[in-house]
DNA sequence: TTAAGTGCAAACACTTTGCAGCTCC
DNA sequence: GGAGCTGCAAAGTGTTTGCACTTAA
């Protein structure tokens, strides 16, 4: 078992969740895949029940084992940052490919000074860029000079 | 008419969509509550119907005149930086209160920033931050004392 | 053994679509 | 006048719930 599978486990157990079936499968499956929509799950998941994927979709953030994106149009569920290092995340509006960025000590510190200015508490917080990935821009010029 | 719906219309109209009553009273709603959701909306137009609502939130999405917030749990809607200065939010988790931040140089330089090194061309950024605002804390601190 | 979880089906909520009649330009 | 829009009703999606049976501890 991996550390990160024991991590899971024990998260589990000390909340009182049994470790099932369809929750070990389910964060096997958050673990292969950078981030995931539910219906991806769903579908990955067909023996089991869409009930459980929601269910267990439920537990995991309240566990504070995952963390839903707001990618694009529809959101995506990945894993915290108990289980993989904070980051945000590029979109690109063409080919909808996901780009983790790395960490930026200057977003961070902006954000905890905003947080305190106002005097809020920040406890989590998603940051979305979205555009053109190098890629589809290097199309859409090669059309332009057609 | 104000400047804003000014521009409004003319948006409308450059792009041959007639400026009809939902359309104005939607606009308007946007112009007096800073964000609202799809719910929010329907219930004070409740004159006209769902699906003139859902229809204009897309035309009016298409036509670059509203953002679609990612705030808490659910999505909300607010008039675009093209009807006010560019800004980002707090959301309290516990009281759902919504505060505008100021615009912050250092967010918006290291956006570009990042985008720049992955060669990725942003056109459009939301950063939420979730916590818990100073009312709230104050309440929950009171409650510890006693 | 038994509290917790699953699978199934049905209910519910949210969003979209087709169409006849109305509205804005 | 006529393209475009609305309101209504019905159909699609996505998500949640109730309940009998199964499973993990």
């Amino acid at each position: 078992m991996t550390q990160q599978a024991k991590v899971f486990r024990d998260l589990l157990k000390s909340n009182r969740y049994f470790a099932t079936k369809p929750r070990l499968r389910l964060f096997a499956l958050l673990q292969k895949y950078n981030e995931l929509t539910i219906n991806e799950l769903i579908a990955h998941l067909h023996r089991h029940d869409q009930a459980t994927v929601y269910r267990n979709i439920k537990v995991f953030e309240s566990l504070g084992i995952i963390n839903r994106l707001r990618l694009g149009w529809n959101s995506k569920l990945e894993l915290s940052d108990i289980f993989q290092h904070h980051h945000h995340h590029l979109s690109c509006m063409r080919c909808n490919k996901i780009i983790i960025l790395p960490e930026n000590p200057a977003i961070e510190h902006a954000i905890a000074h905003l947080s305190q200015q106002q005097q809020f508490q920040p406890l989590d917080h998603q940051l979305e860029i979205r555009g053109i990935c190098y890629g589809c821009a290097a199309i859409k010029d090669k059309c332009a000079t057609t």
